[in-house]
DNA sequence: AATAAAAGATTACATTTGTAATAGTTTAAT
DNA sequence: ATTAAACTATTACAAATGTAATCTTTTATT
């Protein structure tokens, strides 16, 4: 499958949150909590029709005409492309290891004692059913 | 500081592993562990020089003048960029926790016992200084 | 000194991406 | 049946990206 983008990621989101979903329920979604105050930007509805075609070409998400609208779905499970991504990332700027990336954290103080405590627990976990 | 994108990135390591250095060294290094048999690309001169050029309109990277030649240096070190690189991840797809990410790993079975220790290292040391 | 070689600068060009506007097509409301 | 409203499809367009080719300027050779 081709990339998706940033925005189209966005809209994918929106999407996974809740699905089957009309263009128009996903950009309300979108839309929720905005905070105009804040720079944050609204999704023009023209915009995320053209990402949701596109995300349709890419085959990342289908959908079915329910009368004149479409209900969209996604084809492609968050989880999965998480991970992919995330794998791609570790790939490419630590070498394939996940460790070097959790140690730049550490080293910048970017650890806080919930995540070492979320660690712990998978650590325990992938012990209790690997060794 | 504006985006630094894939093909720059590539560059950028080649730079980081042995800087200052010139544009034909950058490029030899590129090409070093190029495996024809496999799919991989070859990088033409031209094509790095120009990635060169954006990287310093982006202030991504220096460069000072050896005569006719040009010496480029990183100005951004690599552990900050792929901190920031790794944040901005985290941030999209896990709500900026890093537990998820790994959790993701452990559940597609993308955990090995390396790195599950390389883990627990870094959690005691992690103790040892926040404790 | 004239010319060729080497290096960087500028220009090129197709794709992708962000961000819409406009056109076309159904359906719902007179 | 006509018209307006609601949707989707098509087109637009600038900026970024991947991938080079060409132009210009130095330097090294003959």
């Amino acid at each position: 499958m081709t990339e998706i983008s940033n925005a189209e990621f966005e809209v994918l989101e929106a999407l996974w949150q809740k699905y089957p979903a009309s263009a128009n329920a996903i950009i309300a979604k979108l839309n929720e909590h905005i905070d105009t105050t804040n720079n944050e930007k609204h999704w023009h509805d023209k915009t995320v029709k053209t990402l949701l075609n596109r995300l349709v070409k890419k085959q990342a998400i289908s959908f079915e005409k329910q009368q004149r609208r479409y209900l969209y779905s996604p084809l492609l499970a968050r989880e999965d492309y998480t991970l992919k991504e995330s794998t791609n990332l570790i790939e490419r700027m630590f070498s394939g290891k996940l460790a070097p990336l959790v140690a730049g954290f550490a080293k910048k103080n970017e650890l806080n004692k919930d995540d070492i405590t979320a660690l712990k627990a998978l650590i325990s976990d992938w012990e209790k059913n690997n060794d």
